[in-house]
DNA sequence: CCATAACCGAGACGGTACGTCTGGTCTTCAA
DNA sequence: TTGAAGACCAGACGTACCGTCTCGGTTATGG
């Protein structure tokens, strides 16, 4: 529906990609320095060099805009592989882990915080959440071959379980816990028996 | 612990009950018909009828005012006992089933958003959030109860299990996604073998 | 002088003559109405139906409103002509005695002692305090004229001379004081002899 | 007027002098540091270590304890003598050359300006601005003496000449003119030939 | 020798206005 | 047509004072 008759071309000047690069990397740079809630459309508009228009031209919101940064990649520093040892359990363990070691650093905590303020009001960042918390479809993949193979017991429901440990790690950061390194191993024994 | 140093006395006028109880109220009626982040020190001001000044001079934010309205109970509406069936897995599947409804309501899900939002920006209303979303000390009494009684795992960890069924109930009010009624009952089945 | 540089344009939206004129015709009607200390920007812009910041944008203070109004001459009702009757004295008593007059009536006594408030905190409306007050400058060259004629002493000082009349109506309006008819001839007799 | 009925006494503890004194000590000071329209009763009450309603048990505004301060010579620095060489020109241009260059002096025309201010908006504040600039009733009287004595015309209005003079010390604090040496010597040349 | 009454410092209260900041829209000009 | 610049209306922010009102505590009469 986009497309337009042969022959015609876009008449003016065409939306600028260094703008709108701009306006993510400057969006991701403050979300990272001062947090959702701080975050604002002229800061983002000011730091990218970009007029406030640009901005509301191309993104419906500040939450818009921020769930673009994150659906690009740029909002949170990338999560550990899962390791595959073949044992499941021990390596959801390590990753669950290195989740909470990453939350529990202050910095960490307040982004992820931050994220979560977002989620709050845009749904699509929402439905990210899992993905940016690095619980992503390769994740549930590999469960779910394990199931499969029988080494889970086959009644378990892959995306629930997947969902509750997401949710562990955000409600630890919503009560900015620090945790005991046996916490994860602990929770993925009991989630995953 | 507010006692004050001995020989010290309060001079002046002493802080007006009505006004405190008059801003948790409106901040309640507000915050469940706006949400958190159109709640406002003007309106709650005007809508309790009092001084801005008041607000400032006894809350230090607009999360503060939420959080002592929260701990007095008047956030959220009550959650609903536990059952005691004896089974201690059917009733907690009772409990997180009827939590599952509660935000699949489009009202009550915009509440819970509304609710981790002001976590993400205030620690004393995370700490509360467990308790909030009705898991109280109660119910993690009864777990604990139940695994020394012998009907769960003696290595589970309750505190965390815990955790993370708040975190699948926050998680998937982030989400806006809805359950089948099957969910709590798979979730728990999972959870505590 | 507030020409720019060659080559240079000013970017951005224009300065909107309608909210400047709006702002000065609310100062002008709450000034009237209600005097310069209870003149709030609030109110005038509310009155003008503009927004607080459009006018902090282009006046630095309350009084610099005030001040911009009254160069526009819509702060104060005009005043009399000086009459042309070849004899100065009687003409200048004539102008003078209007004036007393105007400042005995309790509306332009409030008028007044407000613009002297205003003076009082403003360096460009005291300037023009003479001007507001009537006494212009082609009054002061008329009496310039008549000394030179020979109808007046040829020492006297003109400048230092209105300086005088003006303060004798400012100083009358300020002790709220009501005067003898006479007294703007008998004065213009003791000063122009 | 304040007397009460025979045999009748107040009951209870009697004025405090030295709130009273304090009160007005701080209003002399805050004046002079900071002007009339930045002086505040709150400001008054803290720096005369006392509290805000004794202020309001006894004046009924700013500007009321301004008078009282002003009515006990503590708001202004006292004014020269007026010089008795016999003769009254010269005495007056003495008189009105030191008033001349007082507001001249940068802080002392704010002082004025204040005054002037504090006058607009208070009647005895106005009523006490001839004493308060120093044209007291001792001059008045020294100018009557000396008409009556036939140094000056007979017909001349001594009030209305006094006043004039007032007013051209005002009106020169308002418009932050400064004058030439000679303008007193010339202006009573004029006024009192 | 109380009881009454008016004083005092302190400070909370409902308000108004301040001057600043941001949101979202609209206008102007250049490219 | 886009993008920068920036003015516009709107409205919340947090602060400063306003004038009124308790609150305890402190004098001074006068019954």
């Amino acid at each position: 529906m986009t497309a337009r008759p042969a022959g015609s071309r876009p008449r003016g000047a065409v939306r600028s990609e260094a703008a709108r690069t701009s306006v993510l990397e400057a969006t991701a740079s403050l979300f990272a320095a001062r947090g959702y809630d701080h975050l604002t459309i002229e800061g983002i508009a000011s730091e990218a060099g970009v007029a406030k228009q640009t901005i509301y031209r191309w993104w419906t919101s500040k939450s818009a805009v921020v769930a673009e940064t994150l659906i690009e990649g740029m909002l949170l520093p990338g999560h550990p592989e899962v390791p595959e040892t073949g044992d499941i359990r021990a390596d959801l363990s390590t990753w669950l882990g290195q989740l909470f070691q990453f939350v529990d650093e202050p910095t960490h905590n307040a982004l992820v915080r931050s994220l979560v303020a977002a989620a709050a009001e845009n749904e699509s960042i929402g439905e990210r959440l899992n993905d940016a918390l690095g619980a992503t479809a390769t994740l549930t993949a590999r469960i779910e071959c394990a199931r499969e193979a029988g080494e889970l017991a086959p009644e378990i429901p892959v995306q629930e379980v997947v969902t509750a440990l997401v949710g562990a790690v955000v409600v630890r950061a919503l009560r900015r816990a620090t945790t005991t390194p046996d916490a994860a191993r602990q929770l993925i024994g009991a989630l995953l028996h």
